[in-house]
DNA sequence: GCCGTTTTCGGCCCGACTGTTTTCAGTCG
């Protein structure tokens, strides 16, 4: 049983205990199943190696909730979860990401009108027996309604890069509006999470003008509600309100006044469980924090909660006796801790990148010279450029055998002559993205590999092979002295494809004894992904951070790249293609 | 059910909005 089941069954724990309003156990359950779910080791390797005592370290998982983990990893089943199921036997897969349906509208639905599954539901709405229910409406029906109408529709979750045009542009849409001073999106979308479930914008109203705060939040809550993109409205209020939009995307907007921007800013960036770490800090000085500030409680309740922060993010932290966390980092994997004793990584900055170390022309499947593509480079303040096509292995994309690849040099070496002669100092390096065959071999030569200036090798194809075999695989081509570096070691694209079965602490390890590095791809891949990063961090593997370009405009990307690289903790010395060119190349291989 | 600068018992994050009520439960983030 692997780490997603296990959270699965945990999770509908949860929801079965709430539903009976068991106090505080749904928490427990629900906090382990979102820790089990993000680990990165195997629950079931933890047990192996350590048994009950291994699960009780992991956070939030006790000698209850172990016993019931240890039963579930030996026997498949858990006789407390099945207890819980067969006494409201409810599916509760169906109605995952329904919005509006929680725990307790769940239950009624079942004991008042048998409804255990999707069909069931779908067949009450139809013949309107919800409407009738105690506590129960037309427009409860309608909203039920249009949640599952949703669900089969749009479902999943939003790449970032793909969403973030669109909140940009609402975004400005929104500073555009008179008397609003900013608007920014919080949320994981601030967290730069590589997929996001909805953006979280928020408002802050210029101070100045107290008397027409709440017409201007007025004016902009009209304004959201009514944008043309919007398909559906689930909330207008006077500080919130939250719409669908036709692409999917559900986006909540909040109005707060200045003196709570930090706070708000804070709050709604999560994640939650920072959230609530910080909030735990604030209580032990005595103190409450909510998206309104840093407050001061008085137990009495008879004079008002002294404010004491909540300007800045910045001033929040400080008060709570924190080093500064930034977004990207907000994820309880250990960044309360550092930021206490002042040991937060200095993250790579989104101005940082000097290179670009993978990129694809028209010679194979890209849609620009490479030419044109360094100028785009430039364009987007990098100093230097790999060229790096696909080999001949990969037919589809005409990849370049020896010979084609020698003419190749040939344009390159013009092209950085042309470069030179108008007196810019930008480089084009010969590179190749060289097919890593079934065997672990090169697709091109070393005779071919060892002249080229920066060689990445990658997997294309035989995704199917055994977790051994693909690390074998791969662990070979590392071990070649002339491969620099690995792109997209995973081979995962993000809501399209998992990645292949591959030994990953393995390959850092190996990535470590060979002097190879790892690439953290900018593109839909995401690949590597954060925890990984993390993982050569802490060995000292160096990475590149690359836009896997097919064209001009896939530069943008490179933003994202250095998001995920943020999310690992990486600092600019872990970068090879943040450093000036010379002592890059001096890094890699011979 | 978990956890500990409140340390083996007594706490556990907190506020906005909706729909259905007429004072509140449920959901969400």
């Amino acid at each position: 049983m692997d780490n997603q089941e296990i959270a699965k069954i945990l999770n509908e724990i949860s929801i079965y205990l709430d539903m009976d309003a068991v106090p505080f156990k749904p928490r427990a359950y629900e906090k382990v199943a979102e820790t089990v779910s993000e680990l990165s080791e195997e629950v079931k390797d933890i047990y192996t190696k350590g048994g009950l005592k291994a699960l009780e370290a992991i956070p939030g998982v006790g000698a209850s909730i172990a016993e019931k983990v240890e039963e579930l990893l030996k026997t498949g089943h858990s006789r407390y979860y099945d207890g819980l199921r067969k006494k409201t036997p409810i599916r509760l897969g169906d109605f995952q990401g329904i919005e509006g349906l929680g725990s307790k509208t769940l239950k009624t639905l079942y004991e008042k009108l048998g409804i255990r599954g999707l069909r069931d539901l779908e067949k009450a709405i139809a013949s309107g027996r919800i409407r009738n229910l105690k506590g129960f409406g037309v427009k409860s029906e309608e909203n039920i309604l249009k949640g599952i109408e949703f669900l089969k529709k749009s479902g999943g979750r939003f790449i970032l890069g793909l969403a973030m045009p669109k909140i940009r542009e609402i975004e400005s849409r929104f500073r555009a509006i008179k008397g609003v001073e900013k608007a920014v999106a919080a949320g994981s979308v601030r967290r730069r999470k590589e997929t996001i479930g909805d953006a979280d914008i928020l408002v802050i109203i210029k101070e100045n003008q107290p008397a027409s705060a709440k017409a201007t939040a007025g004016k902009i809550m009209d304004y959201f509600v009514n944008m043309p993109e919007v398909a559906r409205v689930f909330a207008r209020g006077e500080t919130k309100s939250a719409v669908k939009l036709k692409n999917g995307l559900d986006v909540d907007v909040r109005v707060v006044p200045a003196e709570s921007y930090g706070a708000a800013l804070n709050y709604f960036t999560g994640s939650k469980e920072h959230n609530i770490a910080l909030r735990e800090i604030a209580i032990k000085k005595g103190w409450k924090l909510n998206e309104y500030g840093l407050f001061k409680s008085d137990k009495r309740q008879a004079i008002r909660d002294k404010f004491i922060a909540g300007r800045t993010e910045e001033e929040l932290y400080e008060k709570l006796g924190l080093q500064y966390i930034e977004p990207e980092l907000r994820e309880m994997t250990g960044e309360i801790e550092a930021s206490i004793v002042g040991k937060l990584p200095n993250l790579v900055g989104y101005d940082d990148l000097k290179g670009d170390l993978q990129i694809q022309t028209n010679w194979t499947d890209g849609a620009n010279s490479i030419e044109e593509m360094a100028r785009a480079a430039m364009e987007r303040g990098l100093e230097y450029i790999a060229i790096t096509d696909h080999t001949k292995r990969l037919t589809i994309t005409n990849g370049l055998d020896e010979k084609r690849i020698k003419k190749q040099w040939q344009e390159i070496d013009e092209v950085n002559r042309k470069l030179k002669v108008k007196g810019l100092k930008f480089k084009v390096l010969k590179g190749t993205e060289c097919d890593i065959l079934k065997d672990g071999t090169m697709d091109l030569p070393d005779s071919i590999l060892s002249k080229c200036e920066i060689a990445g090798a990658s997997v294309h194809s035989v995704f199917n092979l055994s977790r051994k075999d693909q690390t074998e695989r791969i662990k070979r081509a590392m071990s070649n002295p002339n491969v620099d570096i690995i792109f997209h070691p995973t081979g995962r694209i993000l809501n399209k494809r998992e990645p292949y079965d591959v030994d990953v602490e393995e390959l850092v390890r190996h990535a470590k004894k060979t002097k190879t590095v790892l690439e953290i791809n900018a593109s839909d891949r995401a690949d590597l992904k954060d925890e990984y990063i993390r993982k050569c961090v802490g060995q000292g593997v160096k990475m590149s951070i690359d836009s896997d370009a097919h064209s001009i405009f896939h530069f943008e990307w490179l933003e994202y790249g250095i998001a995920q690289a943020r999310r690992g903790w990486v600092e600019r010395g872990d970068i090879i293609n943040a450093w000036p060119l010379e002592k890059m190349l001096k890094f890699l291989k011979d």
